[in-house]
DNA sequence: TCTCAAGGTAATG
DNA sequence: CATTACCTTGAGA
């Protein structure tokens, strides 16, 4: 088959050159997530409240559901569910 | 020693 | 004020 050169971020999908926090992500994921963090991620609101704008855009305008996605990519890349794999 | 990844800062909209 | 891109340092092979 065909093995990319690079990778694309897991949030964004944006290509990027290099990994960060332990998954492929972009620059501005990467940063994003520290910043979050750094400020109080509960303190975040879904823009519309039903935390599910990251399923309308690859990427969410609002905080929460922006962060909502980056964390579901990072324990899924941090927590290889042996219950996951349908096939392995 | 070299390369990859992570983390912080600076500039712009 | 928040977001994105670059630079520097540490660890692993
Ligand atoms: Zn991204
Ligand atoms: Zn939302």
């Amino acid at each position: 088959p065909v093995q990319p050169p690079m990778r694309n971020c897991l949030i964004c999908s944006v290509q990027i050159s290099e990994c960060h926090l332990g998954v492929d992500c972009c620059l501005a994921c990467s940063a994003f997530y520290k910043r979050t963090i750094n400020l109080n991620k509960e303190s975040l609101k879904c823009k519309m409240g039903t935390d599910d704008c990251t399923e309308f855009k690859a990427i969410s305008s609002c905080r929460k559901c922006r962060f909502l996605k980056l964390c579901e990519v990072l324990e899924q890349s941090a927590n290889p569910s042996k219950d996951q794999e349908t096939d392995k």
